[in-house]
DNA sequence: CTCTACATGTAATAAGTTACATGATTGC
DNA sequence: GCAATCATGTAACTTATTACATGTAGAG
């Protein structure tokens, strides 16, 4: 499950260019759950496109840049399904933040207590976001499988807020613990 | 925050080799937020022997291979902090599950059933293989932020495995309709 | 006049994964 | 006898990130 599958799976939606693939990841459903940038994007289409699984229009316009709009193929189709129906690798996670706050007696009070309000701040930006596309997803238009992954996304995100709300402050407390005994010696 | 600063923090709760180091990221409390393998454990420990973030002792032991045991010396944890203190980055998350459902009208309905199934049984097991770990991280000896980071994942896990169980019907009732909807073509 | 949005791409670099390579011991 | 655990490492490969490179138009 790399960037050419995720292309592939956008397109499936409909087709767009390398610019909208990225708002799509970057803001859009896909958010919560795959990252990519420009430089994996662009290089992804053009190695599709050489295998025929996705195809290519320019499209000039007045005022904007032309942009090329690229459409998935039959056989990008069959390849995603492939992909889809391939055995379940196991997701990649890795939190800078989880990693932080174990070792958070390293720390300043400071410091975690600037942790954990910055972090609860990005859990509301990243529900705010996700709720943003609620309306695009959560219709009954849409596949089951749309509301469900932003469902999942929405109810994981709100647990950790919630776990953070209310144990947030023990972190603060220990740094302080620690502070005072510090001054102490 | 890359494999050698995860290398810093586990040397930083004691002495290790590369493969005790190993085990604690694929079983021990690491776990749920960080993988490595061995092949970027050990070229990460060469690293940072070369610049005298660590120290290392050969040990020989009787019916068992030699081993390498790694220490923290005082300029590796002060590179620790240093790296604990950097700005927040953004957790990574690249999740073939979600990936998976989001898409799950392009399955059949087995297949829908089986990422189900085997999705409940992969958090079960996670819960279980924390749950394995948590007498020695959860204790009052232990700082706070290793209990946080072990009650954070562990409420992650478990609102995850509860929406599983409340909405992936959802799922397999969709992809039931759309193959009896085939059927009737 | 400055910032944001639109729009595409490449090159250099960093990072990590997978496969390869070896080998003893203990428990079942 | 076979699988699992202990134990270390390298080389080739894949992948993705970052920085670079360029340019228009509309909003404030």
């Amino acid at each position: 499950m790399d960037v050419k599958t995720l292309c592939l799976g956008i397109l499936s939606r409909g087709d767009a260019t390398g610019y909208e693939i990225r708002k799509q990841v970057a803001e859009g459903p896909f958010s919560h759950f795959f990252e990519a940038g420009y430089g994996s994007i662009y290089p992804a289409l053009g190695k599709l496109l050489e295998s025929g699984l996705v195809a290519c229009r320019e499209q000039s316009q007045d005022s904007r840049p032309d942009k090329k709009v690229y459409s998935i193929s039959t056989n990008g189709r069959l390849a995603l399904i492939d992909a889809l129906s391939a055995p379940a690798a196991p997701d990649r996670v890795r939190s800078q933040f989880l990693f932080t706050t174990f070792f958070a007696h390293l720390l300043s009070a400071r410091q975690v207590e600037r942790l954990i309000a910055e972090r609860l701040a990005w859990y509301c930006e990243s529900v705010e976001r996700m709720e943003r596309c609620s309306e695009t997803v959560c219709t009954a238009e849409r596949p089951a499988g749309e509301r469900f992954t932003h469902g999942l996304g929405l109810t994981v995100y709100k647990a950790a807020a919630q776990y953070l709300e209310d144990h947030g402050h023990e972190l603060v407390a220990e740094a302080l613990k620690l502070e005072r005994m510090d001054a102490a010696d």
